[in-house]
DNA sequence: GAGCGGGACGCAACCGAATTGCATCTGCAC
DNA sequence: GTGCAGATGCAATTCGGTTGCGTCCCGCTC
């Protein structure tokens, strides 16, 4: 896995930067995932993840699986779940920690955060259930689908 | 394909005067599935429906696949995607053909409509994106789970 | 009640995302 | 520098869902 673009040394930094302060151990493959996350501007599927690494540090495909999972855990990302069954990954910014929408196109299948849109903060459920986490969408089309 | 409980006689008539009120063709497959929809008190997945169906008319799985697409399309069931990453499917009752949340259970996935909570009407999206659809679920704990 | 044609079905092979098992390697505390 | 818990690589596996294709049968016509 490795593609063409070199990530900016600068995201890389911050990436160790955050796992050191996680208090986690540091290796390459986590130093190079979590850096692609931080240099994106949308949700990346754990293909363009994948491919986006640069090349000089092949990461196996299991382990950028389990480095999301880590990093998932760890609060340092977020996982949308897909339309298309697959999972998309985002770098949880210091200033989107509470919860927010997505938005999805369901053309190209383009995924970004919505932080202008609150989710409902109450909602009614049947009794004995315990409502935890809200989930909000919106499917639509992108910028450049429509 | 086939399990231990027979579907409700009526449940069937039901289901074969909604495919011949949607002026489809008639079939077994159809009949059965939507019959087991019909009488479900939740979304079910696809293996769920599959082991629900009448020891008396084996369908094969993709055919259960298909008549679920196709009840989709026809608007007579509607899909929930899961956070396992497997769809749900419920039959869209006439009272409920607005749209609606979901709520799943985070630990049984029992996944049921929350015809009282209505998704947010507007939602603002960035410059030249347009919204389509507003998928709203609740994750937490079912009544037997907590 | 036959005859017919297009859609529906069954079967087998396939696909892609994600997971698991296990041997080897390595970050880092000491 | 050493030791070891934890991280990685690789191969195999699971699992939900899809596709291709030959056969079947629903429902319309006569
Ligand atoms: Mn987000
Ligand atoms: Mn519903
Ligand atoms: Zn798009
Ligand atoms: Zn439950």
């Amino acid at each position: 896995m490795g593609n063409a673009t070199l990530r900016p040394p600068a995201k890389a930094a911050a990436a160790q930067r955050l796992i050191r302060a996680a208090g986690q151990r540091l290796t390459a493959p986590r130093t190079a995932v979590l850096a692609v996350l931080l240099d994106a501007k949308r949700a990346l599927t754990h293909h363009e993840i994948g491919s986006a690494l640069a090349p000089g540090v092949p990461v196996d495909r299991v382990t950028v699986y389990r480095v999301l999972d880590w990093l998932v855990t760890l609060g340092l990302a977020h996982r949308i779940p897909g339309e298309d069954r697959t999972w998309r990954f985002v770098a949880s910014r210091v200033d989107s920690h509470g919860p927010h929408a997505h938005f999805t196109c369901s053309r190209c299948g383009k995924t970004v955060c919505l932080e202008a849109v609150a989710t409902p903060p109450d909602v009614k459920v049947p009794r004995g259930f315990l409502p935890q986490k809200v989930e909000l969408t919106v499917q639509g089309l992108c910028a450049s689908c429509h």
